[in-house]
DNA sequence: CTGAAAGCGCTAACAT
DNA sequence: ATGTTAGCGCTTTCAG
């Protein structure tokens, strides 16, 4: 391995020259940068970045944890939030938690040990308890659902009001038995994303005078497997279902192959939406009608939290929150 | 920040017990470790990884960078890599490259600058001047496509004889007027993707007696755009083309896109094929046939090649290729 | 504009 | 079973 030394003895300079050449330091004389950069190409030298976060106590790069990667909505995440990453002058590195709570708590462990800068955290099973865990010294934004009340740094979207427009919208249509798959009747005070937007789709059932039937709310994995199984599961019990809110994208493309699979026509005989507003949606047969939340809004928050707690421009102990903001995309599937 | 020596102050014992302690040593005492936990649970103490890596020279993370994460195919693949490389010890983090040549000799820089332990590497866009870049002391495994023809250690799959079962496929169902999609007529010499495919094609059409149509060959890019705007310029222009062979799933989801804009049926019509055999194929209406690499083949190949050149079992300059074989899935976009 | 010295936090090697 | 020493490669600080 090749150090500065290396090339400090190779340039005929000191050490200190190379560091300065290195991050374009700017009193250094041309000749001397010309020198140090052609002993820099023959040894082959890299940076090694190890020594460097040691010195400086940072590593310029923030982890994106998340359950899978393999799901279009975090790849969307995922991109939008390197790119606005970048513009503030960090990597952004993904890893993946298998939504395991075990995981998870890993995942905040590792990042300080690996010495991110900072961590975006979409938790999928983080609890009250394991929250202090998210409080102290170490830069955490929490993206999506929490699960848990205590305060945080924290970037959701509208949940109730998705929910409440995308039900909206199937009763505009002509929909009245309809079913909310991924949905969830919990305690009102539950903040977990399936209880708020099974809680926005009864408020705008009530608003339009239908009446809530429980036998309607059907839990799923939010995979294609889980749309598809809850689907299944739930139109081989209840014939007359006219209208499917799934609380997911993913899980509404499972729902729309289990209603083929019965010979089902969507938008005919059952109408589908979705939640996310994944860029696949679109491109579907037939396209998938869903919830849009501004997602670059949500990347731009998540980052700026991210480095304004980096930097300490806020103060510890003041936790700031970000609600983005929610629309219908109406395409074929609710047609 | 708290560090090793503010925890063997507070317990009482030296940097090593605390050392021996985080890294699990055996020859520690119960009643010193118990202590030395309640001390580093008492001050919040989590080892620094900068310092860790400088002195032992390693990281325990290896990189994979790909042009784009929000792809199905690289969702996959990431997933995999994930979970083979934590079998072997280590773990991956991802990086985007955006498919831009010059991102992807970044992220071989970063990744020595970051000090990952190796690097696996995605190529779309690099040539055969930047591999000698590939090449060196760094580990780095290629994954996918080429480009070049330097030796490497290089994972790919069996992309002629994919493309040949595809075509194939679609013949023995009845199609005559068979397009390629993201294809290319290239020099036989050349050993990108498109080119690679486009060849199987050729073979299989020869072999069945269809005359070769220039016409049919459309270049795509990789993406549900790329697939949508090719297949509605190729079904504009030839009317009778009753099959598509797609480059990627990516391009046929597209393609099935632009065919039912224009009120054309899969596979009444025209017979749809992809290649990757990504999960949501199975999902999709009509479900989407496709070529399946052995991803777990290709994921095993790849990690394994690394930890070798890591741990220096494999001599420099002794390089190893894998290609993963292929199945064809057949599914009702070619029943 | 360039250089010398000190030390970031940790662990391998060697005591005790 | 525990402690001491040295140094990984870099940059901050201060001198020249």
């Amino acid at each position: 391995m090749t150090t500065m030394q290396d090339v400090a003895r190779h340039a005929g300079v000191s050490v200190m020259t190379v560091s300065n050449v290195v991050n374009h330091h700017p009193h250094v004389r041309d000749s001397t940068r010309e020198k140090v950069l052609a002993s820099i190409a023959a040894l082959g030298y890299h940076v090694n970045a190890a020594a460097r976060s040691l010195r400086q106590g940072r590593t310029g790069v923030i982890g994106l944890a998340v359950p899978e990667v393999d799901r279009p909505y975090f790849g969307l995440l995922a991109t939008l939030l390197i790119e606005r990453a970048a513009r503030d002058g960090f990597e952004l590195v993904i890893e993946q938690t298998g939504a395991r709570r075990d995981r998870e708590l890993d995942a905040i462990t590792r990042s300080r040990l690996r010495s991110y800068d900072g961590l975006v955290l979409h938790a999928a099973e983080l609890h009250d308890d394991d929250a202090t865990l998210l409080r102290g010294d170490f830069p955490i934004v929490v993206l999506g659902e929490r699960g848990y009340t205590s305060p945080l740094d924290h970037v959701e979207m509208a949940n109730a009001k998705g929910a409440a427009l995308a039900s909206e919208h199937l009763v505009s249509r002509g929909s009245r038995r309809i079913a909310m798959l991924g949905g969830r009747v919990g305690d009102p005070d539950d903040i977990d994303v399936a209880t708020l937007r099974t809680g926005g789709y009864r408020e705008a059932l009530a608003a339009a005078g239908i009446p809530f039937d429980a036998a309607l709310v059907r839990a799923a994995a939010y995979t294609f497997e889980g749309g598809r199984d809850a689907a299944g599961l739930l139109i081989d019990e209840i014939a007359d279902v006219d209208g499917i809110l799934c609380a997911t994208d993913v899980v509404a493309i499972g729902a729309m192959r289990a209603l083929r699979e019965r010979g089902l026509r969507v938008p005919e005989d059952v109408r589908v939406i979705g939640f996310d507003d994944v860029p696949l949606d679109a491109f579907l047969t037939p396209s998938l009608s869903s919830i849009a939340p501004d997602h670059e809004a949500m990347a731009d928050a998540a980052i700026s939290m991210l480095t304004e707690r980096i930097s300490g421009t806020r103060a510890p102990g003041e936790y700031r929150s970000f609600v983005a903001d929610v629309r219908l995309m109406a395409r074929e599937s609710t047609a």
